[in-house]
DNA sequence: TGAAATGTTGGGGCG
DNA sequence: ACGCCCCAACATTTC
């Protein structure tokens, strides 16, 4: 009985907490894969960044497995079923996956096969199907679905160590640089710089975990709204990729919370932000088409205004608004950008500039290492308020105002735009309201070392209030 | 997990 | 002492 258990890596590539490794280890030999599935990926390929942090995370995986890691690429419905003749396995087990692509995906091959097939759940803290209101359909506001849907349900599962002993079987794959997974010449170019803002492994995961914990969870509630404080987790790329698990996450927060006497206020406002991937699961799960098509009907009529010109400026972040530029240059540089800034953008991009939210979202998906379909379809429709429990669509946010009070000092304009710098604190989040000699002082010519406002505030506020206006009297015409 | 417009209140300067 | 105005500081409402 020299068969292997077939694990399938997917969104779970750490050792540590991996229920389907977990199993299949305590049974016997193990054949660890990896598929690159862009055939079934349709649409939802993965991005530019999310592929160069696979690349890493393969690369860690690969060695903590010693080298053992078996790497295919193609269509996933072909090669299981081709692996499982060519090594005789006795069975396949797997993470379960929530993308409406891999959800068909996996059950077709799970039809199909004449092994057995064990799902795990690895990386949600309460299944979609599992949390249901009263009247037994999904949740569509995150206030009741956390509270009274998964805080009351039975509590996550605890975290499982590494696997005691791992019996690996060796079957020769592609290696992984055979995946193409990093861009073309990467000489020093825009992935390796990216690259270099982050410690791509399971290690560091936990590493920074734990960094977080210890440094940022106090005082979490209020300084997780400020970009140049350290108190957000910056976790999102490793849960994504599943370098650690949102179980992890849970109870070692917990631990740490009482430990270190931090208020409670902290420890729930940080499990809540768990608790918002979870929600996204469990829309993204219930409404596949959040996606593409907005949950709220009346969205489908409004009156979106493409911009080539606007939107081009908002990618390179030269709006001529510092805040907005800050934060769309460190997306770029860094494949992160903080959440209160991504509220900020997204509210300019959708309100001020009226440019469609899948815009905003292909960008997010193609810039981002933390990259999820779940939390990005989710979010870019509460910032547009066409999703579940969305911002109202009049809630608009004033760049300038949301600077002031968010980065006061200037400290996160001054890192990613650097043209500014010598201005001072007071006058760096406006520079277009400066005089010449103000401007002349800290070397800035506008228009030429940084931009001039691509619009103006006030006015495209009214224009979007006017745009909503249309959508919300047919809506009310209909009933 | 807003912002702006509008309304209200109360202190202080001033005739 | 008093009314009047100004305006900051809140509070409420409207988008």
């Amino acid at each position: 009985m020299n068969e292997p258990i077939i694990v399938w890596f997917r969104q779970d590539l750490r050792l540590a907490d991996n229920p389907a490794l977990h199993a299949a280890a305590s049974e016997g030999k193990i054949l660890p894969i990896y598929i690159l599935d862009d055939t079934n990926a349709g649409t939802w390929k993965m991005g530019a960044a999310n592929r160069v942090w696979t690349h890493h995370s393969l690369i860690d995986l690969n060695t903590q497995l010693n080298g053992k890691l078996c790497i295919l690429k193609g269509d996933a419905k072909k090669l299981v079923p081709q692996l499982i003749k060519e090594t005789k396995a006795k069975a396949i087990y797997w993470n379960r996956c929530y993308e409406p692509w891999r959800i068909s995906r996996d059950k077709k091959i799970k039809e199909n096969l004449e092994i057995e097939c064990k799902s795990f759940n690895g990386s949600l803290l309460w299944e979609p199907w599992h949390i249901k209101t009263q009247a037994d359909t999904p949740y569509k506001v995150f206030t009741p679905y956390y509270r009274k849907g998964c805080l009351n349900h039975t509590a996550p599962r605890e975290p499982l160590g590494k696997p005691d002993k791992i019996d690996i079987y060796s079957h020769q794959g592609l290696s992984i640089n055979d995946l193409n997974l990093l861009p073309p010449k990467e000489e020093g170019g825009w992935g390796q710089k990216m690259t270099s803002y982050w410690d791509i492994s399971e290690k560091s995961g936990h590493q920074r975990l734990t960094d977080f914990l210890e440094d940022g969870l106090n005082d979490y509630k209020e300084g997780r709204n400020i970009p140049s404080q350290n108190n957000v987790s910056r976790l999102s790329p490793y849960l994504h990729h599943g370098q650690i698990s949102p179980h992890q996450a849970w109870y070692q927060s917990a631990f740490i919370a009482e430990h270190n006497k931090i208020p409670q206020k902290d420890l729930d406002h940080f499990h809540s932000e768990l608790g918002w991937r979870e929600f996204s699961y469990h829309l993204l799960y219930h409404f596949p088409d959040i996606t593409h098509e907005p949950l709220q009907e009346n969205f489908k009529d409004f009156p979106w205004h493409p911009d080539k010109s606007t939107l081009e400026a908002w990618k390179k972040g030269q709006t001529g608004y510092p805040i907005i530029d800050a934060a769309m240059r460190e997306l770029w540089a860094t494949g992160y950008m903080h959440g209160r800034c991504r509220m900020i953008v997204g509210s300019f991009l959708v309100k001020n500039m009226l440019v469609h939210w899948h815009e905003g979202e292909q960008w997010f998906w193609d810039c981002l290492v933390d990259a999820d379909l779940a939390n990005n379809s989710a979010s870019w429709q509460w910032i547009a308020g066409c999703g579940a429990d969305a911002a109202p669509y009049f809630r608009v946010f004033n760049p300038l105002l949301q600077s002031k009070k968010f980065d006061g000092n200037g400290d996160y304009i001054r890192q990613w735009v650097p043209e500014l710098s010598k201005l001072s604190d007071k006058d760096i989040h406006e520079p277009w309201t400066l005089d010449e000699n103000t401007l002349k002082k800290a070397d800035i010519v506008l228009g030429n070392d940084y931009p001039k406002p691509i619009l103006d505030l006030s006015a495209t506020r009214n224009r979007a209030l006017d745009a909503y206006a249309t959508i919300k009297k047919k809506n009310n015409n209909d009933e």
